[in-house]
DNA sequence: ATGATAAGTTCAATAATTGAATTAAAAAAT
DNA sequence: ATTTTTTAATTCAATTATTGAACTTATCAT
């Protein structure tokens, strides 16, 4: 599905999603943002089934996102920890949030907030290079180099004015 | 598996999920993003099965991420547009963008810019209330009221200094 | 030694996905 | 007025993935 050749050709969103676009594997990238690091850990907390999780743990390694050690103190257990690319996921999971605050939410279970003001976080926005706060609404996609002609006239369709 | 009552219980993130965690979910939501609003052009586009696509179309538009409307001037046709709700999950597409770049890209594909000067998009950053810009890392969850015991206990051991 | 814990694997039953073929309604072409 | 094409699906058999329970293996604790 996820894997085909087709369906993603260049497209970096798509790229990320055949790294991380399954139901269970953001959850289990979630988990491990809340400090879970344990097999056990990740079962209990989101429920999925020992070979799913095993099968996912493995892929996630495999693609650098986390990054598994032994205890040294207790050779039975086995660590599992985001790695840089796999906490660079964050801003996805905080987008996921704010997204799910406003729109799906009963409200009240819980906030992200600045931590050193404890101001709650409202809204997301894009840094350009010059250092300027873009609204997420003034973004446009721009094709690089690189890109097919097929892909190219999609995106200029869809953002060019 | 992710529509089990278990897995998600009340966290905003998993309840995202719940809507959008599935392989082809975010691509049919960045291709709606590209501008695509007919099934024939979703298939084309990302290669999904008839049957995925009709089945994930019609569960977006149930929860009301895609709007369906049929054509008055072309009896055959129908159309899919994101609904406000659809248009607000621009910033986790942004985040996966920016995640893929860094990451997983050979680059010179296409680039996110500030569409009034054209500056490339290198990063996603919060605001908070009081309108100050606060960097990912400089984040915390903070539990709610209506937060269950549980639940609060992981986030303050994640969070809580 | 015995029992418990951690991290899995294995397996049969169930469910989902795939891709090809088909349908049905409306529009366009002959 | 018929035939062909287009659009949006549905249906179906074959393949693949998921599920949950039972089991395994290694290490640790008593």
């Amino acid at each position: 599905m996820l894997n085909t050749k087709f369906s993603h050709h260049e497209c970096p969103i798509a790229q990320a999603l055949r790294e991380i676009g399954d139901g269970w594997t953001l959850l289990i990238i979630r988990e491990a943002m809340y400090g879970t690091s344990q097999f056990e850990g990740f079962r209990r907390n989101i429920g999925a089934p020992r070979a799913v999780l095993s099968n996912r743990l493995a892929q996630l390694t495999a693609n650098n996102i986390l990054k598994r050690t032994r205890s040294e103190a207790d050779k039975r257990k086995t660590f599992y920890e985001l790695t840089g690319k796999g906490r660079d996921l964050w801003t996805v999971l905080l987008s996921l949030l704010l997204w799910s605050e406003k729109h799906l939410a009963q409200g009240g279970i819980v906030s992200a907030c600045n931590s050193k003001t404890g101001a709650v976080i409202s809204d997301i926005s894009a840094i350009d290079q010059e250092g300027n706060t873009v609204a997420p609404d003034e973004t446009v996609l721009v094709p690089g180099e690189r890109i097919s002609d097929e892909f190219r006239a999609r995106i200029e369709a869809a953002f060019n004015r």
